[in-house]
DNA sequence: AGAATAACTCGTCAAATGACAAGGTTTTGC
DNA sequence: GCAAAACCTTGTCATTTGACGAGTTATTCT
């Protein structure tokens, strides 16, 4: 039994159903908390026989993290291809597209948002997992791409935390909150309209003269 | 027994207790969500024997209902503090003192934007309830006040829910996440410099030219 | 003072949850 | 083919949780 093993699994069948629990079970932390998610409600969810978290994973506590894992393991993929092609040597440039990207990504998958603003909130072991794994490494290129534009004066000159927390507060929230977005807006935040003028709003906000497109 | 009753409890000592309860529960709702705070813990945190929250409020649901009506029932008195005395005729003046006056309310009170985070996630009957008696209301402001500017020609013409989640995300995130931002950044959110740096980058970026302090 | 009532204490229950284990089925290796 | 191992299924257990209710103490009213 590769109970718990950090190997992966040996059969067909049970890489699917380990995919399969692995999905269902991002979706079910980032809409539900780690605590408000059952591994029941995971595995019904997953569309998997009941005791199969505890033969796969052993514990609840390890497919969370291999979940994240998992998830956060495309994402810098996803954000990647929203980024790159654009930018060119331009520090200013380079920064907008990453600022747009970023709300794109967000736009996409507002469940990343959410999981990390659920976790975010209280200092555990797993806002420890996420800010050593996943955190860390966005906040440092990004802050590198800021610290070139504010060399290049294409930025306001301000400790960079604030310009981190603006950008990904301003980008995400609007998804992250779609439900109440659309009860109090009426709007539909995932609209292609909306997301594409909420990512250039942010960017003309940061990067003042980058954008302005016509209109 | 007055269990659930709309009326106020009619000694002293159990007016104590309620309002134990009611502290207990909000922070308790903003900590940990509504499934991950069990009455049990709430009770414990308040300090009150065990079987209270049924006694007085009659089940979970009914107790979340009047924490969040009296703890923000004292909120938006909190927030007239911070804004009232500034901001004059000017509209441009007055809505940035709306914002600085939302910022420092948020890094004082970072449990408010926590629960409302976390129930704006998915549309249940608490968001249902939130929308409508305490975001509604401080929504229609803001936009009262964000039109009087963009009509002044202060703010940038866009539709107002952009603005609105572009600065309640960005004036609200640092603190909501502040164990993140200490982990990541090595800074204390909620020192005074920091705060306060905050909110003028904030309404300097959503409102060009109004501030730009001397430093 | 003495009843009536509010306030509290505590035992208990049914459902849900995380974890484990025993037994069954399918696939792999030889 | 056939044993071994991987994979799956199901039963069970200890704990937690929301809720109820019977019994106890404190307060109020006359």
């Amino acid at each position: 039994m590769p109970n718990q093993s950090h190997r992966g699994p040996v059969q067909e069948r049970a890489q699917v159903t380990r995919d399969r629990l692995l999905d269902a079970a991002v979706r079910c932390f980032a809409a539900a908390g780690y605590e408000g998610s059952s591994t029941r409600q995971i595995e019904a969810s997953a569309g998997v026989k009941r005791g199969l978290i505890a033969y796969h994973f052993g514990t609840k506590e390890a497919l969370w993290k291999q979940a994240v894992t998992w998830w956060f393991g495309q994402a810098p993929h996803m954000l990647r291809v929203r980024v790159s092609g654009q930018g060119g040597s331009d520090p200013a440039a380079q920064l907008r597209a990453l600022i747009t990207g970023f709300v794109r990504f967000s736009a996409s998958f507002p469940e990343a948002n959410r999981l990390m603003i659920r976790e975010g909130m209280d200092d555990d072991w797993r806002l420890q997992w996420l800010a050593e794994h996943i955190v860390g490494p966005w906040y440092e290129r990004l802050g590198a791409a800021f610290e070139e534009a504010r060399s290049a004066g294409a930025v306001r000159n301000v400790p960079f935390v604030h310009f981190y927390y603006i950008l990904t507060g301003a980008g995400s929230l609007l998804f992250s909150m779609a439900p109440e977005a659309e009860r109090l807006a009426g709007i539909d935040p995932y609209d292609d309209d909306v997301v594409r003028r909420h990512a250039e709003v942010i960017a003309d906000l940061l990067i003042p003269g980058s954008g302005e497109h016509a209109h």
